[in-house]
DNA sequence: TGTACATCAGTGAACGCGCGTTCACTGATGTAC
DNA sequence: TGTACATCAGTGAACGCGCGTTCACTGATGTAC
């Protein structure tokens, strides 16, 4: 049952996002009282909060499968590379009001769950499996010109550094952290409408791009 | 009186967010009859609207101020570069909801106004000029290693490469694009709390980032 | 096998709320003769 | 200088709406003896 309430408050997100999200509504699709959801959730923000987190774990699975499956392919470390950031596109565009949640605007008076941590994680862990992989077998490309840190930077990004990329030269934590703020920065423009009479072809734009990050991050 | 309403909608704005903007609300504080807005606006959209165009127009004049500043300052087309970013920046801290009007998620069943591709390409102009300044002293250092593009690639971004970066390499046209999209997105990633965890000090982060564009996109 | 009772998912009416928008109006200000 | 009239900013009551949440309840299902 609380399944189903997911189900349907899922469809009614996609179509209207979140703002617009009522109990009502979707207690009315599913020809329930709406004082009967409270037996399921103890308010709308308790709903909310299921849902944001919900999209949080759906990207992550996406990202680990298309990855995993890129792995399984035996393709190169630059080949696999593009296929999460692609996913997360695709994802995007299927989910928009989703992507929204996560990446967009934060729902005015509302905190969104700390356990969205871990699925976030899981996505970044994704993304940068090439780049360790590539690391471990000393298949690395240093960047042309090296690239120099500041001394403060490096405790800056610790957190990424320790937990994500341990044993990464700091350069690379550096690319990887661009690379990562460059590709939602791709997605929610072209998303939010924003390549409206810029880019006339976003995909192709979105491909070379990514491409164009293997290179900085020194996989190619 | 026009002026007034727009000013009392502005701080409601940068309290409460877009989805929470109330006509009654508004008229209570300027002390009105909810139905005296009515002389003023036709809708609660036509508000928004004319919300939204002075968020693009309160952004683009900080950005050109910044950049006649530096300008003004006879730094070198490198300095220069991060005065843009940098306004943007703290324009965005100072106003996040604006911010989210323009780059965060469009509000639900809202079409923008059209008239904002103005002041949004003031923003990409001033951003661009040092750049262009430098092609022009033939100062621009070329990409190394130096950056291929795709046969497609030079239709799909037209727009920007007519109207925005005439008459500049393509491959400057695309570095700066990505440029643009590294820096929305370090933007929106820092004031939608995604640092959070991740990057400790995000305002060392951001010089360091815009820094390292400095170097992809020519400069340096 | 049959009865008494507890559990618990779901009902339906009601609450108070704030919202956008409409409409006929008032009353001060300015204009024309 | 004085009167008649038009203009127009702002009023206030009312509309219908959908919302989240509460509360006492019903009635089917399962359990204990």
């Amino acid at each position: 049952m609380t399944g189903e309430i997911l189900a349907v408050a899922r469809t009614h997100l996609a179509r209207d996002g979140a703002p617009l999200l009522s109990l009502r509504s979707i207690a009315r699709d599913l020809e329930m009282a709406p004082s009967a959801l409270y037996r399921y959730f103890s308010s709308r923000d308790a709903l909310l909060s299921a849902l944001i987190l919900s999209a949080y774990e759906s990207l992550a699975d996406e990202a680990e499968r298309a990855s995993a499956a890129a792995f399984a392919a035996e393709e190169s470390d630059a080949a696999r590379w593009l296929a999460v950031p692609r996913t997360m596109r695709h994802w995007a565009l299927a989910h928009r009001h989703e992507w929204s949640l996560i990446f967009g605007t934060p729902v005015p008076g509302y905190q969104a769950p700390e356990d969205t941590v871990v699925p976030y994680a899981r996505v970044a862990a994704a993304l940068v499996r090439p780049i360790t992989d590539a690391e471990m077998a000393h298949s690395l490309k240093p960047g042309t010109p090296p690239v120099e840190v500041a001394d403060g930077l490096r405790d800056a990004v610790a957190p990424v550094a320790d937990a994500l990329l341990g044993r990464m030269p700091i350069a690379t934590v550096i690319s990887a952290l661009q690379a990562w703020t460059t590709l939602i920065g791709l997605i929610s423009l072209e998303l939010f409408g924003h390549w409206r009479n810029t880019i006339l072809d976003p995909e192709l734009y979105f491909e070379e791009t990514i491409r164009s990050l293997s290179v900085s991050v020194g996989l190619v």
